[in-house]
DNA sequence: TCTACAGTTCGACATGTTTCGAATTGTATA
DNA sequence: TATACAATTCGAAACATGTCGAACTGTAGA
């Protein structure tokens, strides 16, 4: 009769929490467009990655970039790996595959 | 080259934020287990969507209840409809299908 | 009309968030 | 080692959020 899964409210709570501020949001949707998913670009790539190539695109202060990448990083929606002076972000697919899961279980509801 | 398309973030960053509450997220999982999505319960079945329900499971004072409901109706991810004494909470179809259609579009990324 | 029930609005308070500039850390190169 | 570049941390200010109890509104039934 219910179809009542047990999920961690909390930790999804937090997922959406990071991907509530328009600025975190845009971050993440340049990553979701700059990469495969689960992959660093190259430098040798159009388009890269890097927090200063994000924060040209951004037009805030890298302070504030920062302690955004920190927010999206500590939901687990991102990774940052650094490369020489360069730190590299990516998209965490097993993270962006759960809230996939959450949703697509939200729309078919079986009885 | 790019995949980058125009979202709106500002209408996105919203719907995240109004998920971003566990008591928020606890009532949109409630009400995508309840009911088909964009239909109301009867009180005839075992599980209704009332607000006095969605209170008898959340442990929060009514007020405050009533505020978190305010803003998933704001945000666009429930619809509320009075029927009597009672208020019925349901799953706005059409906002699920939006967020849905971000997260896929980000999962495959052509090039 | 009076009463009881179901929800909402209001006012207040504690806490959390967003943002910036300045100072700092880490890395590569001259 | 000195310098420049890339990014983070710190401290502070303005603003938003979550929560409650009390007061209020709307509806149905005695």
């Amino acid at each position: 009769m219910s179809n009542c899964r047990n999920i961690n409210l909390d930790h999804y709570a937090a997922i959406f929490k990071a991907l509530s501020n328009p600025h975190r949001l845009q971050i993440f949707t340049i990553l979701t467009g700059c990469c495969e998913p689960g992959t660093l670009c190259s430098t040798d790539e159009m388009m890269s990655c890097c927090v200063g190539d994000l924060d040209s695109q951004l037009n805030i202060a890298s302070s504030t970039l920062s302690h955004h990448l920190k927010e999206l990083s500590h939901a687990g929606l991102i990774e940052m790996q650094r490369n020489g002076k360069q730190v590299f972000c990516s998209i965490n697919p097993s993270t962006l595959a759960d809230v996939i899961d959450l949703f697509s279980n939200a729309r078919s509801t079986p009885n």
